[in-house]
DNA sequence: AGCACGATTAACT
DNA sequence: GTTAATCGTGCTC
């Protein structure tokens, strides 16, 4: 029986956090039905030091949830067009967070293509903008408690993704920021889709 | 007030 | 592989 992740999963490393989260279940609640699926991509965001991350910029009004405590949302708007989920981890004060960059559809796949059914299915939640469309997240859902009983929008453990399916390389869409962070591996990618929607249907 | 840029996407060559 | 779209944010003047 899959549980909702509690906030100590969150409040550790965060490449520990990034590459745990592959395998778990992504949970959006909306009209009282789950729109679900499994999350197969994430990135590690690691502080003010870390010139890939926007805590870069220290403490702002957009920043902020990200030195807030773990297991909140911290849901940002980008390029004009697009909202994306990171889980922010570490104890607060330490600006630090995971972003989901690709889930695999599992429940409500109706909702899912009321949305993103202009696109091919297998672009439907292949990037961070696209899943956070096909789950109806956005600036609403910032700094949303993740471990909350009552919480529309939050993550289920999984089945453990074994180390021979994962991936690492680095972060995607840092094309102005210095090295090393440039290229750091804080990527986690799970490969063969096929065999981790078979690792849900035998757990 | 103005500017450069962005943890992207979709469409195109 | 390349590029336009689109607007909030943070920084400079």
């Amino acid at each position: 029986m899959p549980r909702r992740l509690p906030r100590r999963f969150y409040d550790r490393p965060t490449l520990e956090v990034a590459r745990d989260l592959l395998g778990a279940r992504l949970v959006r609640i909306q009209d009282g039905r789950r729109i679900a699926g499994i999350i197969v991509e994430t990135e590690a965001y690691c502080g003010e030091e870390d010139l890939g991350c926007h805590a870069k910029a220290g403490r702002t009004r957009r920043t902020e949830p990200l030195y807030g405590p773990p297991g909140y949302a911290y849901v940002y708007f980008t390029y004009g067009n697009h909202w994306l989920l990171c889980p922010v981890t570490r104890p607060a004060g330490q600006p630090e967070a995971v972003l989901i960059r690709a889930i695999l559809p599992t429940e409500g796949l109706d909702a899912i293509e009321a949305r993103r059914g202009r696109q091919p299915r297998p672009h439907w939640t292949d990037g961070p903008g696209k899943l956070a469309q096909a789950l109806g997240i956005d600036g609403r859902l910032n700094t949303a408690d993740l471990t909350a009983a009552n919480s529309e929008l939050f993550i289920e453990s999984g089945r453990p993704v074994p180390d021979r399916f994962v991936t690492t390389t680095a972060r995607i869409g840092l094309y102005t920021v210095p090295e090393p962070w440039k290229s750091l591996p804080w990527r986690f990618v799970a490969a063969l889709p096929g065999d981790l929607t078979q690792l849900e249907e035998d757990a």
